[in-house]
DNA sequence: TTGTAGGCGTTATCAA
DNA sequence: TTGATAACGCCTACAA
């Protein structure tokens, strides 16, 4: 691999002009430049990231931290979708990403600030943590730049992107209402996750504006899966047959909910309506299609990585970047019986 | 940061019998190790990696090069399950993946030697590259160790991980033949890909061991995507009523020319049977759901990491590792009219 | 405008 | 069993 020294050699100057020239400082003669920019090309030179970190303490490389990434994900692209989105707007700026590879036990044998500066990144993006991970109180106390997606947490080197959760469950829930629809029960995921405190906010704020109380024991945990959705759904709709309508926190539980439904003889969504949330792909295939709140997963990427970017270069950045939710009318809802 | 000169000093010894004890070396007091580790532990040490790859020339970083990585993707879920199993086999070994960034432009501005020299990764693995990208020609001289995903290329240090696309694309056609038909036609994809030659070549077998003479014409073209597939079916299906299956070479593709039946109002699967190749979640949801070859790519992923490493490892690897493709039986075949 | 020299945190070579 | 010392490739005072 050629290296500046080879550069210096063949152009007959020392390394620091080399060094000096390729980095555009303007105390070097432009026709020495010149030279020098030539030979390199000539050589195919480009500078080793390892050294130049090593002395810069900057390495143009982004850490992704993602909690147990596996093949769950892979259902609703949700982990995906959001990866593009931070690689797409990461390449734009010549960063590089590296893919961090944790869970709540490996988490206690390396900590958050040595994870990442033994690989010197230069800021963190985190997806997917939990409350109850090690690393979260770290994140918070440490001064690696960082933002993270869906956790709504700031501090002096952190902020967040989300989505507009309390709104679109809200307009979810309105939806249902001005469908005529007063009892509503909402298959929410469980607490671990951020947003699920949201969603159920903009589904009380719905039914408080519209003067219908809030039944607690309405609202399940399906877990953010589609199979315990299925079960606590066919429990609930068994005890509570006044129920006509379901909110679901995700997609994957709005298809439980169906599921169970179905089970029931319950025609859809003549007797039960169903709204999810997310937009997955399988959500226009199912029958009814459904009715769902979207969610711009590439777009909180690229806006994730946009804002950790935009601090990198020591710019003000907002504490945090709020995206707002699309409610994608399909059929799964249909006046209250 | 801890570094082993902090631990040195506390320690009261030279950088070197840190260095050395912290490795594993032999040739260092039991009691002096110990005594360096606990510090080490105190500090919250943990290696420079920046440092040590400059030295040692090796990262302990696997390079992962998926051309145009992109939301496209997310349809199928390919390359992020494949990913998934990277990166599982990859943590097991304790690499991280860095994720490069190119695309036919960029790999114009910067030589695959030089993208993989200056971040030092040991190794890299390839994903969705093209046969016009130039990288490809590089990597086959290049002595970086390379594995493949999908690209049936070897060489001094690259091998590839697939799955046996040829009896696969088979084992569908000679179902369809099973079921009493004898005019089929084929969905290719475009090709650009490598596989698409491998599921071409499994249906002319197929026909051919059936007695069933090849008509090149009905070959298509979907080009990968639902929308031309679905073009391209209208159009044939107009001029070829007799034709009473299709083997698509993607489940997508199976999609669209389900719809395209579907417009030409053939009811499925009594009046065409569909097939069709990888198995997306979708494909348990389609009406009639659909009968197609699954690959599985989370373990293609796995292998091919895993092949990576034990190159690393220098141990003897062989030149690629076939996986088996598995026929879902579904509902979108029937027999033949 | 250019060059010399020191250092970033490691590992490796050689001598003690 | 240990310790100087020199790399690795780059950047940056400081001096010329």
């Amino acid at each position: 691999m050629t290296t500046i020294k080879d550069i210096a050699k063949v152009a007959g100057v020392s390394v620091t002009t080399v060094s000096r020239a390729l980095n555009g400082y303007s105390d070097v003669n432009e026709k020495t430049r010149k030279k020098i920019k030539d030979i390199a090309n000539e050589l195919k030179y480009s500078p080793n990231v390892m050294a130049r970190s090593l002395v810069m303490n900057r390495s143009k490389t982004i850490g992704l931290l993602v909690s147990e990434i596996s093949r769950e994900g892979a259902k609703d692209n949700f982990t995906f979708e959001v990866l593009c989105g931070i690689n797409d707007r990461a390449s734009e700026s010549d960063y590089d990403i590296i893919l961090f590879n944790t869970n709540t036990s490996k988490q206690k044998l390396k900590s958050y600030t040595q994870l990442c500066r033994e690989r010197c990144v230069d800021g963190v993006i985190l997806q997917g943590i939990k409350k109850e991970d090690p690393y979260l109180e770290e994140v918070i106390e440490s001064d690696i730049p960082c933002v993270m997606v869906d956790i709504p947490i700031t501090g002096e080197s952190v902020s967040y992107v989300t989505t507009d959760n309390v709104d679109g469950a809200k307009k979810a829930v309105e939806t249902l209402i001005d469908f005529g629809h007063r009892k509503i029960a909402m298959m929410n995921g469980h607490e671990r996750a951020y947003v699920s405190g949201k969603r159920k906010l903009g589904y009380e704020q719905a039914l408080q504006e519209a003067g219908i109380p809030l039944q607690e024991e309405w609202v399940l945990n399906g877990e953010f899966s589609e199979q315990v959705a299925e079960k606590e759904a066919y429990q609930f709709l068994q005890k509570h047959s006044d129920v006509t309508a379901f909110f679901c926190a995700s997609d994957l539980m709005a298809l439980g909910v169906m599921k169970a439904a179905k089970l029931l003889n319950l025609r859809l969504p003549e007797q039960l309506s169903v709204i999810g949330f997310d937009d997955i792909l399988l959500a226009q295939y199912t029958s009814p299609p459904l009715t769902t709140v979207a969610q711009n997963k590439y777009q909180m990427g690229y806006a994730a990585a946009g804002l950790l970017i935009d601090r990198l270069r020591m710019k003000e950045v907002p504490p945090f970047h709020m995206l707002d939710n699309e409610l994608i009318i399909r059929e799964s809802v249909a006046k209250a019986p």
